[in-house]
DNA sequence: AAAAGAAGATTGAATAGTCAGTCAACACAG
DNA sequence: CTGTGTTGACTGACTATTCAATCTTCTTTT
């Protein structure tokens, strides 16, 4: 199992090596399973050094999901010189390999956990709402322009963002906590709404 | 704010009075924030009194995720005497009727909590993976009857009744997760997707 | 029907362990 | 010699769990 990010195979100061360190403790513990010793265990550095470079385990954490939900929004998959549906394919692509987004099961187990915590956490969930936001907005701009190119269906872009949405914290989800796997039919059906609801099959 | 569980209004013995007050501390505390003694504290006996009813806290939360397993499975729209497109609807109802299932955001929110567990408790996962297994086969079930009685398109039943799954743990996760309400986006699309890709509007 | 007893329910206090966070001291670069 | 990065030992609060002792309820014996 590899529980690097690649992003951070070579952290540049100790501020990054910390967070490296927080991302294996989390791989291999689990957000319930995270103690600041378990932390420091995975970085060759001192344990009381964490709290030279971070006022404490909240703010830690707090960083730490900082870091995550940049992640996330660098993976989303940017515009081609191609037109909306083959950048829309690479949305669904995204969204349906190897559970989302990034190469390593680990990842989306990590945000499935921080996820979570949103819900008895004011802060955490502000932080999600904003990565929300910003891949729904996303998103949404696609099939605006898939509209305008002429390649979708006159369909309501927020709602249709706001599904994409959904299916994206479902697919991380269920990959993770459950054994069934119901990915690749759940792939297919997916594939069959965008055919069916999305693309405008013109027929001129 | 009501903490309690309808079904655990008057619970009968000591046992139902143990999850009751579990769950009690889950909604004001989160897993995260779960300890014996916040558990003995939202329950008139004694602290020891947990221990002798349990084998120790896993036992106990094992046990209190069986339960609330029970009451998402008791959750799904029973068949009715209509036809499967009513049924279905009811199903779609209930996935969108705040949250998920169940009438308070605080079974959703404890529910996101345990499913994010299962990404590092093997336990869980099989816990999940049995309650997931059960609801996908009952919209299955749905599906292929509505197929049958000529409702629904000839659509396969195994991979429409994933994305119901997936759509299920997604609005339920993104409700109590952020702030965003994507919530009537979400719904107004998922229904055009039910109305025209499942939906059969015959035209004889 | 009264005394004795068994079994389970309940309690308060004690124990052992873990956790986040602190602090005084050390290294060493400028 | 001053400031920044670093360390290991330490602490106090909190945690799960145990245990001996009591209380309650029901059963059995006389």
């Amino acid at each position: 199992m590899n529980d690097s990010l690649t992003f951070l195979e070579e952290p540049e100061d100790t501020r990054e090596e910390i967070l490296k360190a927080t991302y294996e403790a989390f791989c291999e513990h689990g957000y319930s399973g995270i103690t600041i010793q378990r932390i420091s265990d995975k970085f060759p550095k001192s344990k009381s050094l964490l709290y030279h470079h971070y006022d404490g385990k909240d703010d830690l954490l707090l960083e730490f999901l900082e870091f995550m939900l940049d992640q996330t929004e660098e993976q989303l998959p940017l515009q081609t010189g191609d037109g909306a549906d083959v950048h829309i394919e690479l949305v669904v692509d995204a969204m349906f390999s190897s559970g989302s987004m990034v190469d390593n099961v680990n990842f989306s187990r990590a945000m499935v956990e921080l996820r979570a915590q949103a819900a008895h956490d004011e802060q955490y969930r502000e932080y999600f709402s904003r990565t929300d936001r910003f891949t729904s907005k996303h998103v949404e701009h696609i099939i605006r322009s898939g509209i305008e190119q002429g390649v979708f269906q006159n369909v309501d872009p927020s709602e249709t963002a706001a599904l994409f949405q959904v299916m994206f914290v479902g697919t991380t989800t269920q990959q993770v906590t459950s054994n069934e796997s119901i990915f690749e039919d759940c792939r297919a059906e997916f594939e069959r709404y965008v055919e069916t609801c999305l693309i405008d099959s013109k027929e001129e």
